[in-house]
DNA sequence: AAAGATTGATGGATCAATCTTT
DNA sequence: AAAGATTGATCCATCAATCTTT
């Protein structure tokens, strides 16, 4: 029986070597987590997210989030809004700073992952994987 | 200009998804963090290997490298030794106990990835990603 | 009891600084 | 000085436990 081994090991590679690449661009030009990128990202086009649908969106756990999202508002990239018809949950909502933040961050974002994944497909062994992504529906 | 961001998108996705079961089969059912056992795996083929060389294999810096094999070490999974020829550098061997131990892992490894990639493809937003792994050169 | 969220304790990865050998 | 490796401090994610609301 052959496994899926193998094929998931390039997938990892590429993995950590563009999401390293993306990280350190991100928290070198901008002060941004990559999570934190991609959290202000996610609320920029849904108006206002729970913490439990923001976890999903990120692959995080409820705790993660609730951390994250503390350090965003912390640095006044977010609001907490309380959700009037189940008061168990709680809105995050960006706000004009953190609209400001992302959007300065969003080139960066961009170009260091087609710089990250050009990169990689100079590598023989992951240019496969690097076509296979760009050529994803 | 095309953006490669709604594809990294999806396939960081994917890759949260199982990783995370991953490493919480291997952490549960045999006590083995992920970079552990992937550690012992590149340890297992390769006769003895040297700390960077590990780090790149595992896409972890020198830092991380050290602590993980220090960890391996405590368990008697892996020994350090002194490299003869560049007593900079030292190599990393594993011991019976650790390939004991990579051999009861490795199905559940091979199993639960199998699983997550199935479990993956049923989720309409990510069944493009799963085939476009599985069918990696 | 179950769902949403937060908090204390812990694990693992990273950075910056350090040490040894070349 | 540069390369290989280790160590202290810090950051981020997770687990388990807790609190509130349903």
């Amino acid at each position: 029986v052959s496994t899926d081994e193998p094929r998931w090991r390039l997938l990892v590679s590429l993995h950590a070597r563009v999401e390293n690449e993306l990280g350190k661009a991100l928290q070198r030009r901008h002060g941004l987590g990559l999570s934190e990128y991609r959290a202000l990202s996610r609320l920029a086009d849904g108006s206002s997210v729970r913490m439990q649908e923001l976890a999903d969106s990120l692959c995080l756990n409820q705790s993660s989030v609730s951390r994250l999202v503390a350090r965003l508002d912390d640095a006044g990239l977010t609001l907490r809004d309380l959700c009037e018809s189940d008061r168990r949950g709680i809105y995050t909502v960006i706000t004009d700073n953190g609209r400001k933040r992302l959007a300065e961050a969003q080139p960066t974002y961009d170009e260091t992952l087609s710089a990250a994944l050009d990169k990689a497909a100079a590598d023989p062994d992951l240019a496969s994987a690097v076509s296979a992504v760009r050529t994803l529906s």
